[in-house]
RNA sequence: GGCCCAGUGGCUCAGUUGGUUAGAGCGCCGCCCUGUCACGGCGGAGGUCGUCGGUUCGAGUCCGAUCUGGGUCGCCA
């Protein structure tokens, strides 16, 4: 692109050795001074690269330190072959300054160095952090984020889909995370919320006729951080399509993921090709102990709470039995890191045998497997020798959860763990409702809007802990990277699902009114789902904190911490919006 | 809201069982150096140890509280 003005010729990603003895204007930061005395070098970085300017002449350097803004003119020159810096684009050339004119100045002592700002403290990055994003790296990823939005919203559109803004200040929605509120002006004692999702307004768009939609929407959750969970607000791939089954949604979110991560996974990463497996709610706790399978992990958890029933080993009676199988050399040493680690996860030990080759075990178990039972495990298990089993025992939620750390730990400790691969999977079939531990009255699990499978039938006959929602997760690696559903667009039944979770007809209109009416006009089946873009980001640049993929995030606590906010209004504003703060 | 970790010049960190003027590297400032690319050399400035309180003859070090940041549990339909 064409930026010749004042200031520059041309971008450092732009100049070459096709500008060798043309004479340049560029612009950008001075990243390094190298003083030689009779000869300097300045390395001068702009968002695209960096180029090496030579000053011969040592008056240029005055008033010039690191993170100066200037515009430097003068002829490109070739380097000698020995001075080439195979690390820089313009490795080759370099351009002697004739003339530098300081654009910005720096006046005080920068607070880090630029080169290496990714290892200061992240509270000080953070209040500057426009010093931090000059870091190549940590720009970078900002600019990689730009990239993958733009292909998002090139491959959704190709798929026929249609972006529309749905409203920042809307209605606070019961249930769900806390909202973030917006006192109303015009309105005494009246409230916006932030959406949480835009839920509620894509369903209306289905209503509206419109087929297929999608939005890069920003969520506004008021919950505590985590170290992949931005504080406050994130971006999520929503999209929603009408006339839609579970499979249109999977077939959809597989491709646009599947493009997404083959275009920018690094290179030689392995990718799900769609389609991607679907695991139950069900199968995954049993297999993975988690909702959230990593299929890179090979290793898979196996129920043997029956053969278990059978055994004389009095801590595992009456217990869910989980056992994980492993074919790999474990040192003493390994084992006993293993039960440090099992019992620091609050597990009163870990039982294991070990597969000799005549079939025959060893191991602390062993002698609690009658002898004509032995054969019976071998043949559930698929044990083969040099196998080790762990085994798992107590109530099963427990255990699910223990046997799925312990099978992450397994994988990972011994090495089993696939290397640059991201591999997918749907998660569906979850219980459309749970028992309130407190009022032990069954509430809804996930989305309220979920469609029960079996419909007004299923919630007419089945036990409500029984019956499963047209709800689904996209897991990859073992991060959940998007759930969605299949809508409930039917009133009847959706009065009805909304009454076994303690709602009557009254607050289901009261709450969710714009639903509850829309749905009265013949609204059309849909379905979607909301992959989140800030996890997709972390999860394509490799990277532990989820504030290293945003431009500008908040603090855990949830501050911006270089514009603090939030911060004080005046009492004017406060009056303006009916509010008085409290001592 | 609970728990864990951290806070010492601008940055990163060291600082012994509590003991004299709290150290280092990088950065910064000055001088020297004609080919470096995180150049090199010499010299210098800069901190009272997050804050408050306590124990002690004496506290960066021990105790309590508190603030800030990070992680985590709760929370996130």
């Amino acid at each position: 692109m064409e930026v010749k003005n004042c200031y520059r010729d041309l971008t450092i990603r732009d100049i070459g050795e096709q500008h060798i003895g043309k004479t340049l204007r560029v612009a950008g930061w001075v990243e390094n001074i190298r003083d030689h005395g009779g000869v300097s070098f300045i390395d001068l970085r702009d968002m695209y690269g960096v180029l090496q300017v030579v000053l011969r002449n040592t008056a240029l350097l005055k008033g010039l330190t690191r993170e100066t803004c200037v515009s430097i003119l003068g002829p490109v020159e070739k380097r000698d072959e020995d001075t080439y810096n195979p690390r820089l684009l313009t490795g080759t050339i370099e351009l002697e300054a004739q003339e530098i004119t300081v654009l910005g100045k720096v006046y005080q002592q920068l607070p880090f160095e630029i080169m290496t700002s990714k290892e200061t403290r992240e509270e000080v990055r953070l209040i500057y952090r426009y010093l931090d994003l000059r870091n190549a790296k940590v720009r970078d990823n900002i600019l990689f984020r730009s990239q993958v939005i733009a292909f998002l919203r090139e491959k959704m559109t190709e798929m026929g889909f249609v972006e529309i803004q749905t409203p920042i200040l809307c209605a606070s929605s019961p249930e769900g995370a806390r909202d973030y509120i917006v006192p109303s002006r015009r309105f005494k004692g009246k409230f916006y919320a932030l959406p949480q999702a835009p839920q509620q307004y894509k369903q209306l768009l289905m209503a509206s006729g419109i087929d297929r939609y999608f939005q890069i929407a920003p969520c506004f959750r008021d919950e505590d951080a985590r170290a992949d969970r931005s504080p406050g607000e994130f971006y999520q791939l929503d999209f929603e399509m009408s006339f839609a089954t579970q499979e249109d949604v999977f077939r959809v979110g597989e491709e646009v993921l599947s493009a997404a991560f083959e275009k920018f996974a690094p290179e030689g990463a392995a990718v799900t090709q769609a389609p991607y497996p679907v695991i139950s709610y069900r199968q995954a706790m049993l297999e993975f102990g988690t909702d959230k399978p990593d299929l890179r992990n090979p290793l898979r958890i196996m129920d043997l709470t029956d053969f278990f029933s059978k055994c004389t080993f009095k801590p595992f009676l009456g217990r869910t039995v989980r056992a994980i199988r492993v074919h790999a050399d474990m040192s003493k040493g390994f084992h006993e890191k293993l039960l440090q680690f099992a019992t620091s996860m609050g597990m009163g030990g870990l039982g294991y045998l070990e597969v000799a080759e005549d079939l025959s075990y060893k191991g602390p178990i062993d002698k609690f497997i009658p002898g004509e039972l032995k054969g019976v495990l071998q043949k559930e298990a698929d044990l083969k020798p040099g196998d080790t089993i762990f085994f798992i025992a107590d109530r099963e939620e427990r255990a699910n959860y223990y046997a799925g750390r312990l099978r992450t730990e397994l994988g990972e400790k011994l090495g089993l763990v696939e290397k640059n691969a991201f591999r997918f999977c749907y998660v569906n079939d979850f219980p459309m409702y749970e028992l309130d531990p407190d009022t032990k009255k069954p509430v809804f699990t996930h989305n309220p809007f979920s469609m029960p499978q079996g419909g007004l039938e299923a919630l007419e006959t089945k036990d409500p802990l029984d019956i499963l929602a047209y709800q689904y997760d996209i897991v990859c690696n073992g991060v959940e990277l998007s759930s969605g559903a299949v809508r409930n667009h039917d009133m009847n039944i959706m009065v009805k699902a909304f009454a076994i979770a303690g709602y009557d007809e009254a607050t289901l209109k009261a709450k969710f009114g714009a639903l509850y009416q829309a749905f009265q006009f013949g609204a059309p089946p849909h379905a979607g789902m909301a992959p989140g873009v800030d996890r997709m980001l972390m999860l394509l640049r490799g990277e532990e904190n989820i504030r290293e993929v945003i431009a500008f995030p908040m603090s855990g606590s949830g501050q911006d911490l270089m514009c603090s906010a939030p911060g004080e209004v005046t009492e004017q504003q406060l009056r303006e919006v009916h509010i008085k703060v409290r001592d």
